[in-house]
DNA sequence: CCCATATAGTTGCATCTACAACCTTTATGC
DNA sequence: GCATAAAGGTTGTAGATGCAACTATATGGG
């Protein structure tokens, strides 16, 4: 028995659906193959350490508009990753308001393996598609980014 | 002052990195928008009353494999819809351990507007992209997903 | 110089998620 | 039948996230 709505919705092909589902199975199997190559390091944290390592040093605020997160949730992020030794807080010198963050030293000697662990997961999660058709879904993927960016911030 | 890595990591043009984002995009804005219809109801927990909508009533185990979460998760979602009052959960005859969920005349009543709201998050989500550009993103995330779904599984 | 406002971060609270350990009930093998 | 294994769910624990309210610091206009 289906209750049938004049709105239909089909989920299983909504970008909505589909885009949370893929981002949670690339987050789980990183964090997974971190953990198997006995690295305690969650996707997310690692999403925090390739802009350091970009960046060398960002305050919360420079990580909150590269990541669009909460500032809330960098905070705590950053609490969490502080903890565990995967990077050093310091407060801002000339604005006491700010932290500004930077990697530690365990951080960065294990960056080129984490690097390889998540350029392994691309590859095998990208296999059997074609370069054309990836560089495809990543412009469309892109564009609705945007899009709901804009619609975030009205 | 940037540090190299032997293995180059692109985050910005990531797979992982823009599904992850337009996933959490797309749920704060539906759950932004339900709020600002007076509804009380979450992105994630939209998608579990969808699947009751098509199916009438399932077991958590049925839920689990649609919505590809673990048990616990489902569990504990459940729990909060039941208590919200989204949905019934009531223990099975034939097999004492199963839970069979169904949803709540309440949200039967709601579910014609929130497939409207959805369908606009959607709507304004891809819009200025064309149909033939959404479809191959849409085809080139299944098979990712197609992907990590057999990855997560062994 | 001082007050109003804006900015950088933190904390309380709620939801969402995964993993591991556990309980209960059902299915299987002998 | 009975012991063992498998299946359906729950709970403990931990991380991730957003929103609202808050603190502390900077900035700007009289």
């Amino acid at each position: 028995m289906t209750i049938r709505l004049m709105t239909p919705f089909d989920q299983t092909r909504s970008l909505g659906h589909l885009t949370g589902l893929a981002g949670r199975l690339f987050n789980t199997l990183l964090t997974r193959r971190f953990a198997a190559a006995g690295i305690d390091m969650t996707a997310e944290q690692w999403g925090v350490v390739v802009l350091l390592l970009n960046h060398h040093t960002m305050t919360q605020r420079e990580l909150v508009e590269a990541l669009y997160l909460d500032k809330s949730s960098v905070s705590r992020s950053i609490k969490g990753m502080e903890k565990r030794g995967w990077v050093i807080s310091r407060p801002g010198e000339d604005d006491a308001r700010q932290r500004w963050v930077s990697l530690s030293p365990e951080a960065q000697s294990v960056a080129e393996r984490c690097a390889e662990i998540a350029n392994s997961v691309l590859r095998d999660a990208q296999q059997g598609i074609t370069d054309a058709d990836l560089s495809d879904s990543l412009d469309g993927l892109s564009a609705v980014i945007t899009n709901l960016r804009n619609l975030n911030q009205a």
